[in-house]
DNA sequence: ACGCCCGCCTGTAAGC
DNA sequence: TGCTTACAGGCGGGCG
């Protein structure tokens, strides 16, 4: 579900909520959201009693580190992890609550995921780049990381794949998803298939500006909540950049630029949504 | 290389 | 009112 404008959101807001706080304790339901470790207790003993010293995000991963041994808490969302902030305990439970921290001033985070795609592991910060391969073979962060155009446009002509798979490959690009692929797409006024080696050197600096802006305005807004609501930040409240969606789940309406249609199509067996007047 | 298809899960909506 | 099917913000692996 979440993708970079959603992770940085939270990413954001967990900064200023548990930077400094301690872990009391922790609690593990289920089997799937912890299961890179041999036991829960291997993981829960690696967070009882650390400090939360930081909170980074690395493509669609969050990284909290912690003041032991250089440990880091790596968490991923996938579909439908949410991550909750509450200030008291006694707070109801949410349906599929799989990991509790709870903090010794303050109340608790919880990680809420019903189709258990995301997960939660402790590793060394050496090993990030060793022992985690997805998280080793990222490409470069499209809002942290300065890049000229010209580079942007080598790193495409490297390749010969259709862009919106290219563009959602996190090895290429990381934190992209598919309504971002799609939005950047529009805002460059390019087509999901084009390959990435046949653009002009105006076309990449048109897609190398959709790109940030596109993903820095989301995140201004606080990310994308679709109609299920999915997506909420840890205090439980929507975005606000699905109101300036220009083709994502716009089958049908009008292109706010042409007039002309949205269509929806498959890509990659993803669905996607393009405007066939801006989009070439 | 690259593109496609599957599996991993639960929940919801649409279709019959 | 069922029951079945398709689909959903991700990702890794296998295959051709």
């Amino acid at each position: 579900m979440p993708e970079l404008p959603e992770v940085e959101t939270i990413r954001r807001d967990l900064e200023k909520e548990i930077v400094s706080k301690r872990v009391k304790s922790v609690e593990v339901h289920g089997t799937r959201s912890v299961r890179r470790h041999g036991s829960d207790e291997e993981f829960i003993g690696r967070l009882e009693g650390r400090k939360v010293l930081s909170v980074k995000r690395s493509g669609k991963y969050l990284l909290i580190g912690l003041d032991a041994d250089q440990d880091v808490l790596v968490m991923h969302l996938g579909m439908s992890g949410q991550l909750l902030r509450v200030k008291s305990p006694k707070e109801p439970m949410a349906k599929h609550t799989h990991v509790v921290i709870t903090f010794t001033q303050a109340g608790q985070l919880r990680f809420v995921d019903p189709r258990t795609f995301g997960e939660l592991f402790v590793t060394r910060q050496d090993d990030l780049e060793k022992a985690v391969p997805e998280l080793a073979h990222l490409g470069f962060d499209p809002v942290d990381d300065v890049m000229s155009w010209t580079r942007f446009g080598a790193l495409l002509a490297n390749r010969h794949a259709q862009l919106k798979p290219l563009l959602m490959d996190q090895r290429f690009v990381a934190g992209i998803g598919n309504i971002y692929s799609d939005e950047i797409l529009f805002a460059a006024g390019l087509k999901y298939d084009r390959p990435s080696d046949s653009l002009s050197a105006q076309e990449v600096r048109r897609l190398y500006r959709g790109m940030v802006e596109t993903l820095s305005e989301a995140i201004k807004h606080r990310g994308s909540s679709l109609a299920d609501e999915q997506y909420r930040d840890l205090f439980g409240e929507v975005g606000d950049y699905q109101g300036q969606h220009q083709v994502y789940d716009r089958e049908g309406l009008a292109c706010r630029r042409c007039r002309h249609e949205i269509v929806r199509l498959k890509v990659g067996g993803r669905s996607s949504f393009m405007c066939e007047v801006c989009q070439v």
